[in-house]
DNA sequence: CCATTTTACGCAATCGTTTGCGTAAATAAT
DNA sequence: ATTATTTACGCAAACGATTGCGTAAAATGG
């Protein structure tokens, strides 16, 4: 039969006429209880199925033995996949992992950080979407020492830990074999202006352009918040006026909503306009005609993002170093 | 300046020479404290920025206010958007949602179970890769009363909630569109044979077959794990000896590995064998030749799930009413 | 054989909240 | 003016676990 209600300490101790501090210490196998009552307990507590309250714990321990990650979208690839490499290292030795998702709202995500921060979870791995004084004032606020490690979108400062992909060299290789296939009028589909991200990699893409001893026009470079909408409509406008011969996009999202406007322009503009972007979509490769895809290093990003957070976690009362790691990504699914 | 260590009741207690209950009732605005006192408490509060310590009041109050959905991958679109619809019922309702993934793994599922019961998490929303009388064994065990309800794959009594797509159907429709076009050697790709949506698919498409005067071939079903290994080794043996002019595949991801082998094969079957399967993914009517897609209703999934979770939540004293939903999928990307 | 250490356990405080109950002072009722 | 009621607050227990400290009994030492 099962109970009714999960069974605590003082159950255990009652069953066995023994004090609630001796079952407890030992089921941690304390040395200063006797053998004979460890296995007399421990085998109770097996059998009657007794689990420690993790709310009881954390509230003694001061630690919940989690750490929480707050992505944009699950559903991306690329984050997905930085989930993936975050559990695989934070799972090994112990932890939890709790996934949040901001669907780009600001508002969200300071919700959530608050949220974190009340439910004291051992540390955060974050990808902000909000702009960087007011993440600096949320954590500011929540006046607690939560580590923090940021990946992908980082802060400019060096007073944080961040984990990114090496934007300007990617950016600068995606232009550079746009360049090398012909094409000389290459339009840059960036993302928010503001980001990390989107400065690396339009500072690669311009660095390319210059190195092939084309000139940088701004008419061809537009920003726009991760939007289908906004993205067909810089698309439209781009294709009336200019009539770029290549897209470079710069996120998963605004490379499949350029491939897809892409596709919708009448022929031959359809097949001879050449696509490359930033995407860690599994199935990218089966496209017809291709999306070339700059793709990063996702999983090992997650990977170190985690291990940097649990390393601050665990050696806290050490002094604080902080690193910052770029990782290369790769260009795939050229001819 | 930012305090070390978050504020707490006591703090403010002796900051105001109050005791902290008075300060607790203050600030949760009870009747029993003078309008003076508690704007005295409140503003104080605000300024140095308390905010209450979940763990200690799930401790007290033995609810934390949040939900727990466990899925096999996030990155799979079908289950994000299930997350999607389950976030947008529960934020509302002022839960939060913390998202777990199996990776189709028993021994993860099971492991994710025992730790959202001892994290005393509020309710549970599953979908499990763990086959029927396993799940229970685990469910038992915690011996708590943790509400759950399943959703996608469910089990088959009749004593829980469930929430599924009309599988039957949307095999059925699925496979006679394909017998539309005229094709009659209709292969399956089937998930795991033993689950829910296995099953159901497998009899609509046998059912869609047989209402169209065509045998069901055994030899054309083929079981697997979601594994592009097993899928391709599966396709490679149906091309070899039966030579199928159409695929009917049972997931997101057999869709996509199917999908990939066949365009691998030599013309002109390539683009004469027609390939229709279940798929949220966003971006599957952008192949070229096209999937047809089997599209679930997945976010209203997820949030119909949330509804009735959170309706056993709190109304847990009731009697408890099971629920069945069943919602339609459509068939998309047809010519 | 007595003094000292070790063994094996219990008592009580603690983590940060909430809440039932008790009680002074203030107000209202008679 | 005396009693009854309300108002506004404090004390202490509780949620379930962990742990420093105290202390009998047992083991050890000289």
């Amino acid at each position: 039969m099962d109970q009714e209600r999960p069974v605590k300490l003082s159950d255990i101790s009652k069953a066995l006429n023994l004090s609630v501090s001796t079952v407890s210490r030992a089921l941690n196998d304390s040395h200063e209880i006797g053998e004979e009552t460890k296995r007399m307990v421990q085998s109770y507590a097996s059998k009657v199925n007794y689990r420690p309250n993790l709310i009881a714990q954390s509230l003694k321990e001061m630690n919940t033995r989690y750490i929480a990650i707050i992505v944009p979208e699950i559903s991306n690839s690329f984050f997905a996949e930085i989930v993936n490499g975050v559990e695989f290292v934070a799972n090994n030795q112990g932890y939890h992992v709790v996934i949040y998702q901001t669907h780009d709202s600001t508002e969200r995500e300071i919700n959530i950080i608050r949220d974190v921060a009340r439910r004291k979870a051992d540390g955060l791995l974050l990808s902000p979407s909000t702009n960087q004084t007011e993440v600096n004032e949320v954590m500011k606020s929540i006046g607690a020492k939560l580590p923090v490690v940021y990946f992908d979108r980082v802060p400019s400062d060096n007073y944080c830990h961040k984990v990114v992909c090496d934007n300007y060299q990617a950016a600068f290789e995606a232009t550079s074999w746009l360049i090398q296939q012909g094409k000389r009028r290459i339009a840059h589909m960036a993302g928010p202006s503001g980001i990390s991200i989107s400065i690396e990699r339009l500072a690669g893409y311009s660095a390319a352009l210059l190195h092939a001893g084309i000139s940088v026009d701004p008419n061809l470079i537009r920003y726009s918040n991760f939007l289908a909408r906004e993205v067909w409509d810089n698309l439209r406008d781009l294709e009336e006026k200019y009539q770029p011969d290549a897209y470079f996009a710069s996120s998963d999202r605004l490379s499949f909503y350029c491939y897809e406007a892409v596709q919708r322009l009448p022929e031959p503009r359809a097949s001879e306009v050449k696509i490359v972007g930033f995407t860690n979509a599994p199935f990218a490769h089966l496209l017809r005609p291709k999306l070339s895809a700059i793709v990063q290093p996702a999983f090992e990003m997650g990977k170190i993002s985690a291990e940097m957070l649990l390393n601050t976690i665990t050696k806290k009362n050490k002094d604080i170093e902080y690193g910052f790691i770029k990782l290369p990504a790769v260009l795939k699914n050229t001819e």
